[in-house]
RNA sequence: GGGCGAUUAGCUCAGCUGGAAGAGCGUCCGCCUUACAAGCGGAAGGUCACUGGUUCGAGCCCAGUAUCGCCCA
């Protein structure tokens, strides 16, 4: 037991700790009569590496999972991991390109070989680098999105949602990535102001003069079908129904009209591309008119409507000589600057090119329509609570989600064309049987579609396909869906956690999930988000290699409160790893006093007394607010129990019952520490399981029982006498920093006062703490004497003080308590307040201001006898 | 344009249903007091962004303003 060092070093027992629920991982028994409580983990790219979100999101996750488990719920903490289509695929094709390869030299199967091999290799990495963070997941269970189970579930949704209308494949306006040679979603595209122009270009009309309009893509002019002006709008009038000539080509095309034009906007006349704008593409399919596309998938000009001196221009080098030659031809009529909302790939930070391309979308109109049927009911609730608006907005005014994706890596969408382009997809009777080896299309030649699936079209399975779903037999399943908690950053609110919500209304016809837990950002020291490319990242294996994995869960679980974003702050994790060294050294110290007899029983003591009902106190709260999920507030309430109440007061002034071997302390002593390593495990597992062991459990801490509150040890006597001693001891030590006296100098001291009894019981307790004795009489000649409410404390004054400055100090005391005194009695001459106020209230004000004009009059008394 | 969050001690942040402002770090003074100097004892430090309102009583509730940040269009 003495092996335990002066410091405490979190490098060994993390490692043994962690070495340990790797190898032997909770796990979770479906056939238990437990009830059950399970969370998925929010799954990290397979190929990626921890971050700071990761580890604030798994430390809130496990700290849930610990606390649960201890208050004997069936637990699962379902981990894995995500393929993470664009990401990963783009790590991989950047090492080929390295050693001078590309995707296309190997072909598709050869190169999933390659992300297959790469994903053996790094796929376990993050894994491992969670198991450092001490999180108690069922490692038996990991699971993979491409996993053979999950990429079943995957063909599941596709084939179902098919036949029932939901999924169909339709020439629409995309979000083009040029950079990554892909689709987005809508909500993988980001919205940048940036300084741009607005062009007005001169139409010629055929009865002669022109038309002007405005545009900020002068270069897709040659993809032009139309030119719309408002129907109301009178300046156009007479324009409608002409012709106007395309600039810089002889190309006519008709002047028409759409509610959807803005008059405000520009010239109020708009060119109309209906290949390259949504808003253009839906006044084109109202009028009937062509798409052409003039912008390739590199994002440079080609085709027949495209002079050849455009054609092969990058679109942005195409616009400066489009821009040129209008300017030559006179049709440039104005130039203005104007600020873009340019569409970025979030990836790539690629502007975003609007495309016509033939996709695969989800109409997620009706599915979103019952999910908010079930949010209204409450059924999903959000924490905090205001993201429940933020959850309803966003599905109520849904597009249909693209989810094709122009990848290899991820699930190929299990669709097959002949050569009329006639689709097939499997029956949702058989959905593994792939229409090619169905006899009924055995004279077909049928060629899959070559993209992949969306990711999020995988993890929005996530919370069932790992528990064994489709089959809805598989005993996880059955045991623990619907999950109990998702745990994760406000920031994917919509890109998942909606998108869960569908998913499981639509094929469990049940919520995912009870709760959700919405964490902040990690951002950095001035406020930013974290980023590779800023640089600004703090890797948790430093802070863990510095600090421990247990002052970093310490570090974001104490910052999680409400949702907000947490400011990093090293500050925060050495308090961690400060608190850890108090909780090491305290265990030291009991470790010392555990030698000799013990004898259980309840605490006899005046110390022994308030501890167990202080401790009553912080079990109740600490397990109210982990209820809560406010483990910010559980932990500075454990963290200011152990600290000022058990280590600053309890340690202290159990001393002298220790040096009398008194065996019902020795007990408590045991007794107390051991509630508290447990109400600390699941926010700092490795030290309070090591320690746990130290006192010589054979159990592991993290498979004891959580602390119940036991309402008999609740001892509001001894709390009320505790606190007078405190009171007491502080004052003396006061006096004695005044009277400059050394810590080590043993002082007289008298008391004396209603209250005297309580110290006067509590003798060696006092003594030891004040580090005095107990006068058996008062002093005589100079004194210093400090009153408080029912107790007078006397010093002999001795050493060297300058009294003057005690007659300040004093008369500022004085101040203080008259400014108190005018309020009290200003409030209780109020009839308002005596009234209004509850009973109770008025009561305590009385109270407060007879004690303040005791203790006025006691001061005043004392200075009057104060000789310099 | 719509929505949300923040504004409390020098710094980073708590503050539950309204009932005399808190923590950690930093600062000042004193300590190797036999668990702990990553510590112990003591102290200083705040017009709770601003303006109104409700209330006996507002950091907290209501209305508005300002600044910063985020989301959506």
């Amino acid at each position: 037991m003495w092996e335990l060092a002066k410091q405490y070093d979190p490098s060994t027992v993390e490692v043994k700790w962690t070495k340990r629920w790797a190898q032997e991982p909770f796990v979770a028994d479906p056939s238990s009569s437990k009830e059950p409580f399970c969370i998925v983990i929010p799954p990290p790219n397979v190929t990626g590496n921890l971050h700071l979100g990761h580890a604030f999101d798994n430390a809130i996750i496990d700290t849930l999972i610990r606390f649960k488990r201890m208050q004997g719920y069936e637990t699962l903490f379902q981990p894995g991991t995500d393929h993470a289509g664009i990401s990963t695929q783009v790590q991989v094709e950047r090492s080929l390109q390295e050693q001078g390869r590309s995707k296309h030299d190997l072909g598709r199967r050869t190169f999933l070989k390659e992300m297959w091999a790469w994903k053996e290799k790094y796929g376990g990495i993050i894994l491992e680098q969670l198991q450092r963070l001490g999180i108690s997941a069922d490692w038996s269970r990991t699971r993979f999105t491409m996993d053979e189970g999950l990429s079943r579930a995957v063909r599941k949704q596709f084939v179902e949602l098919y036949h029932r209308g939901f999924v169909y494949r339709g020439e629409r306006i995309v979000n083009w990535d040029p950079s990554s040679q892909t689709t987005l979603s809508d909500l993988e595209v980001d919205r940048e102001e940036r300084p741009g122009h607005l062009y007005t270009l001169a139409y010629q009309l055929e009865q002669g003069g022109h038309i002007a309009i405005a545009t900020v893509r002068p270069e897709t002019i040659f993809a032009d079908q139309a030119i719309a002006v408002h129907p109301d709008d009178e300046r156009y009038r007479s324009s409608v129904g002409k012709r106007a000539r395309i600039p810089l080509t002889d190309r006519w095309i008709p002047v028409i009209t759409d509610e959807a034009v803005d008059r405000e906007f520009g010239t109020g006349a708009l060119k109309i591309t209906p290949a390259h704008d949504p808003l253009d593409f839906e006044i084109g399919e109202r009028h009937q008119l062509e798409r052409p596309s003039v912008i390739d998938l590199d994002a440079r000009l080609f085709g027949e409507l495209v002079p050849t001196s455009y054609r092969g221009l990058d679109r942005f080098e195409a616009r400066e000589a489009v821009v040129t030659a209008l300017k030559a031809e006179a049709s440039l009529l104005e130039v203005r600057d104007h600020t873009v909302a340019l569409g970025l790939s979030q990836r790539t930070k690629e502007p975003v090119e609007p495309m016509l391309s033939l996709q695969w979308f989800y109409n997620t109109d009706a599915i979103a329509g019952r999910v908010l049927d079930v949010l209204d009911r409450g059924e999903i609730e959000l924490f905090p609570q205001r993201y429940a608006k933020v959850n309803r907005d966003w599905l109520s005014n849904l597009r249909h989600w693209n989810i094709s994706r122009q990848l290899w890596w991820g699930h190929q969408i299990p669709a097959w064309y002949d050569e009329e382009g006639r689709v097939f997809v499997p029956e949702p009777e058989n959905p593994e049987l792939d229409p090619p080896d169905d006899p009924r299309y055995r004279d077909l030649k049928l060629v899959q579609d070559e993209d992949v699936f969306d990711t999020w079209f995988s993890s929005n399975l996530w919370p069932f396909s790992t528990l064994g779903w489709p089959d809805t037999d598989d005993p996880f399943y059955k045991k623990f869906y619907p999950t109990s908690v998702l745990v994760t950053g406000y920031d994917i609110l919509f890109f998942w956690v909606a998108r869960m919500e569908m998913a499981g209304l639509e094929f469990t016809g049940e919520r995912p999930f009870d709760h959700v837990l919405l964490h902040g950002l990690v951002l950095d020291a001035e406020g930013q988000k974290m980023s590779k490319s800023k640089g600004n990242g703090i890797d948790p294996l430093d802070v863990i290699s510095e600090y421990g994995a247990d002052a970093l869960r310490f570090a974001t679980t104490y910052a999680s409160t409400g949702g907000q974003d947490v400011r990093w702050d090293s500050r925060r994790v050495e308090m961690g790893r400060n608190f850890n060294n108090k909780l090491w050294n305290a265990a030291r110290f009991v470790l010392m006093n555990l030698v000799g007899e013990m004898e259980s029983g309840l605490p006899e003591t005046l110390a022994d007394r308030w501890m167990m009902s202080a401790l009553q106190r912080a079990i109740n709260d600490i397990t109210t607010h982990l209820e809560a999920y406010d483990l910010g507030l559980a932990n500075r309430r454990i963290y200011d129990f152990v600290w000022s109440e058990f280590c600053d007061w309890y340690l202290e002034a159990v001393k002298p019952a220790l040096r009398m071997e008194n065996p019902r302390t020795r007990y408590l002593l045991k007794d107390g520490f051991t509630s508290i390593l447990a109400l600390l495990h699941p926010l700092i597992p490795f030290i309070s399981s090591e320690l746990y062991q130290a006192l010589g459990y054979e159990e592991q801490l993290a498979t004891a029982t959580w602390p119940m509150v036991d309402e008999e040890l609740i001892d509001e006597v001894a709390e009320q006498q505790f606190e007078i001693l405190k009171e007491a001891v502080v004052t003396v030590r006061n006096l004695r920093s005044e009277a400059n006296l050394a810590p080590s100098r043993k002082i007289g001291i008298y008391v004396e006062g209603p209250s005297e009894a309580v110290i006067q019981e509590n003798r060696s307790v006092f003594e030891s703490l004040a580090r005095a004795e107990l006068l058996p009489a008062s002093p005589t000649g100079a004194i210093l004497s400090q009153h408080l409410p029912e107790l007078e404390i006397r010093l002999p004054l001795e050493g060297l003080i300058d009294v003057e400055e005690w007659r300040a100090r004093q008369q500022k005391r004085l101040r203080d308590l008259e400014s108190n005194r005018m309020r009290s009695e200003k409030k209780l001459a109020n009839d308002k307040f005596v009234l209004n106020a509850p009973p109770e209230v008025v009561e305590e004000e009385r109270r407060r201001l007879g004690e303040i004009e005791d203790l006025i009059s006691a001061i005043e008394n004392s200075l009057a006898h104060l000789h310099g």
